[in-house]
DNA sequence: ACCTGAACACCGTTCAAGT
DNA sequence: ACCTGAACACCGTTCAAGT
């Protein structure tokens, strides 16, 4: 706000005239920058799932440069055209994909829920790390975790730390795509509106 | 800090003896919590798929009370003692479900990750928000898209809206479950060390 | 070695006062 | 209606000075 207020020549106080608080201003902010997440591709012919884990990938690298963002879109969902635009875009390839719906609707909110939550851990670490030793940190304690009691992690050793963010994130994606597609609901889970207990 | 400090009749800086920073507290503080979730049903006789969900629900139950520890434990993966036991936990679990090693390693991201956004989410979201209109506002927005040029969001519908959190967190987690299971690595997937780029 | 007080450099939000 | 300044109530971190 005070950053935001200065680049204006202005008072911060003057801001609340326009916005509420700081969640409804990162909201206006988040939904212009996802004016740039390119839905189509509609020219290219692609299979559904890779549109999905490119438009992903971009909704991630928007957020990725403003980390701040990122966590608003996490506790508070966005809900401006753009993003609905973008949820609209997510929908309609599952659908294209023969995802039943019910599992499509419950999809998406994982699937934005994992390129937020990625975005928002990755950004800040380049935020606030040397963008080094961090990653040390814990694969030292998986290194000791070995001769330790832990038999799991040790099985698994360079398993746990092996591949790009890149690549990482690209499985993670297919491998959210197939659970969703591949995981039918209970009758017992059909009903009514969300409540606010998780 | 400073709330610590005075609970402790000190003052903040005496802090920055013990401990390097915030994320350094939040980290000790977080595994000692994590103390209290109880990796066992040893005795009990339940799918692997259950144990995992479980524990999930329990980690998830422990953060949501502090989601300022959500935070941190999203940024910097904690590694102390008791979450190695968690991850140690979790892997023998997925093992024990045939889970191809390479799949459960980068599987386990995938619910961690999953388990402490929802924390987060629903955390921060119960700490600042009179808990009600938040998910109102999601709603109206949906219910105006209906009329609107966004065909996907309309023919859910409510599908979209369904289920209470905790049937969609279940529903979820077996999602990932079951596409950390049937998702293969790509032969291009297989190497290295994690970079620090997403 | 450990602790202290004070200071530095920030935050978001409110509110009486101005135009 | 819009803007302002000042204030309130916070943060994390550093650092010279004490014991």
């Amino acid at each position: 706000m005070r950053r935001l207020a200065a680049e204006l020549d202005t008072g911060a106080s003057s801001l609340y005239v326009y916005v509420r608080n700081t969640a409804e201003l990162h909201a206006h902010v988040l939904d212009d920058l996802l004016g740039v997440v390119r839905l189509p591709s509609e020219g290219v012919r692609e299979p559904w799932a890779e549109s999905i884990i490119r438009i992903l990938g971009s909704y991630t690298a928007v957020l990725l440069e403003y980390p701040g963002l990122a966590r608003s879109a996490l506790v508070t969902r966005p809900s401006g055209p753009n993003y609905l635009a973008l949820v609209d875009r997510l929908l309609s390839l599952l659908r294209q994909g023969r995802t039943p719906d019910a599992q499509a609707a419950w999809g998406i909110d994982l699937l934005l829920l994992y390129a937020t939550s990625i975005a928002l851990e990755h950004g800040t670490r380049r935020q606030t790390l040397g963008d080094n030793q961090d990653e040390d940190v814990l694969a030292t304690a998986l290194l000791e975790a070995r001769v330790g009691n832990f038999p799991s992690i040790e099985a698994l050793g360079d398993d746990l730390l092996s591949g790009t963010p890149r690549t990482r994130f690209a499985w993670h994606l297919r491998a959210l795509l197939t659970g969703i597609a591949a995981t039918p609901r209970h009758r017992d889970e059909e009903q009514h509106q969300a409540g606010s207990q998780p």
